[in-house]
DNA sequence: AAAATAGTTTCAATTTTTCTTAAATATAAA
DNA sequence: TTTATATTTAAGAAAAATTGAAACTATTTT
């Protein structure tokens, strides 16, 4: 049986075209290289050098280089490969994520991530936390920034930040006059807007005011929109909410108010190394967050 | 240091998805198998398979299968090309010949060769005796059938065939109502047209009557016209002289006069092992050749 | 839930392969 | 020729791979 390791020494012999060098190059005698030469001869079936020495190649020596250099460089590059994919230094990784997510945690984590790994890819797409969920089940993504309800069995959920809720309302509304934390009773039912992510927080009072709000809106952008028309007020998580913008973010004076942001993959089955890597980044760039949302 | 054989070894367990079947395929013990596979992952860094059994890859078990079996399958490849070579099974052998040889000798010669070695190539040109030589000094060419004058201190010459000369003249030429050999004064000089090939033949006779021709044709095409249109007669090797024509060829009185074809290869160097296959079918086929003239 | 089964790993002993040293042999140069 | 360099050979040493038996683990059966 012919191995790799026989092609190898060939190569570095018919390179050097002597033993003494190769050998040197190698790490180990003349004596060694000899004998391996002779084997892959007599298992090729024919001579690989012209003559005694090893400066002239037989025409079956000529061919056999041609076909076994190529091979064992790209056996060095298949197996150097594998060990970068092994420290998470190549790959794609996928990743879904809830767009205040997507927004605000990723490209921080993301800047950090590239400038250690240059060569892995990342594909990240933001959509709502119910498909972020499906698509870690499905296997569509390796990780996933959403908030979990339920619980799930293939699941493995990590918490990242709790991302309080504020009421948003413009700049010029009455709220924006109180010098307090907003109570339910501050607000005017018919002023409300609904939306989905403080629908199914399970607090009475609010619950009662999504119930009698005359908008519920889905996307976060238009439910912006409307509060920038002045139809209203709404309440969303922070992380959701832009900056520096004619909106006002205000207190909640209900504590506990908060929507968890987690990290999700699936249980029992090894990741993307490089996917390990990148949360390592995500679980950072969270705890930097919610240093920031303890302390305003 | 990772070897080929942990790649083989690897690619054989993802395939069977245990070690049992992989291991009898390769015909050793799963013990061997599970030592060989937690080498390969501690030089990867990392695990190749999901769990405690084999049947599922990680992410890193799926990407190094993906490199790692084309790889094995063209180390393969690689292997069994090398030894075709060896065998003669393959490879494209350069023959240059002396027109007369490439038209007779030839074609069965390599109508067999190719019935046994179908994945040979062989390239066959036909040149001058002196160019044929040439190419074979300058290795443009592996195998040259010609007949070579001096000698060469870089070559291999091998006796193939004594081609006798013959007189050549038109079916109703005076000489062809003779009914014996043609002798020296039967020429009538002013009839006679020489030729490169007859030319320096060491016959004081026929040096003469070279000497005095008032005709001198190099290319035997030509020639052979030059006789079809009654321009005289001319004396060339039997094989180089087309059959079935309006032409005549007629024995030479003068016995010994003959040109040797010979085989020519480079000395001292080994030839490219289909290379010396075809001279094998060359040898028999000049040898058949041989028994045809001698009994005509 | 316990037992049985199938799959895998570990360990030490054994076999196989590879390597080295040292001596012999061969080639090229002086 | 001698001398220096290159290669091969052979036997022992070292390294690596393989095995069989036992231990271990998960899965299936009872």
């Amino acid at each position: 049986m012919i191995k790799l390791e026989y092609l190898r020494v060939f190569v570095a012999v018919a390179d050097a075209g002597e033993l003494h060098t190769a050998a040197a190059q190698l790490g180990r005698t003349p004596a060694a290289l000899s004998m391996t030469l002779k084997q892959l001869e007599e298992s090729l079936g024919g001579s690989l050098f012209e003559g005694e020495r090893k400066g002239h190649l037989t025409p079956l020596g000529t061919f056999a280089l041609h076909q076994a250099r190529p091979l064992v460089n790209q056996c060095d590059h298949v197996v150097a490969d594998m060990r970068k994919f092994a420290l998470g230094a190549t790959g794609v990784v996928k990743v879904a994520a809830v767009p205040s997510a997507a927004a605000l945690l990723m490209p921080a984590a993301l800047k950090r991530f590239h400038a250690q790994r240059a060569e892995v890819r990342v594909e990240l797409r933001d959509i709502d936390s119910s498909a972020v969920i499906q698509s870690v089940l499905n296997n569509v993504v390796d990780v996933g920034v959403a908030s979990v309800v339920g619980s799930f069995s293939n699941l493995r959920v990590q918490h990242l930040l709790d991302d309080p809720f504020v009421w948003v309302c413009k700049r010029n509304h009455p709220l924006s006059q109180l010098r307090r934390a907003v109570r339910w009773r501050d607000i005017n039912p018919s002023d409300f807007i609904a939306n989905g992510l403080c629908a199914g927080l399970h607090v009475p009072e609010l619950d009662h005011l999504v119930q009698h709000a005359k908008l519920m809106l889905l996307s976060t952008t238009s439910l912006l929109s409307f509060v920038r028309a002045d139809m209203g007020v709404t309440l969303l998580p922070a992380l959701s909410v832009p900056l520096g913008d004619d909106l006002l973010a205000l207190p909640v004076a209900h504590k506990g108010l908060n929507r968890r942001l987690d990290l999700i993959t699936v249980d029992n089955v090894s990741l993307l190394p490089a996917a390990e890597a990148l949360i390592q980044h995500i679980t950072i760039e969270a705890e930097i967050w919610t240093s920031k949302l303890l302390q305003p």
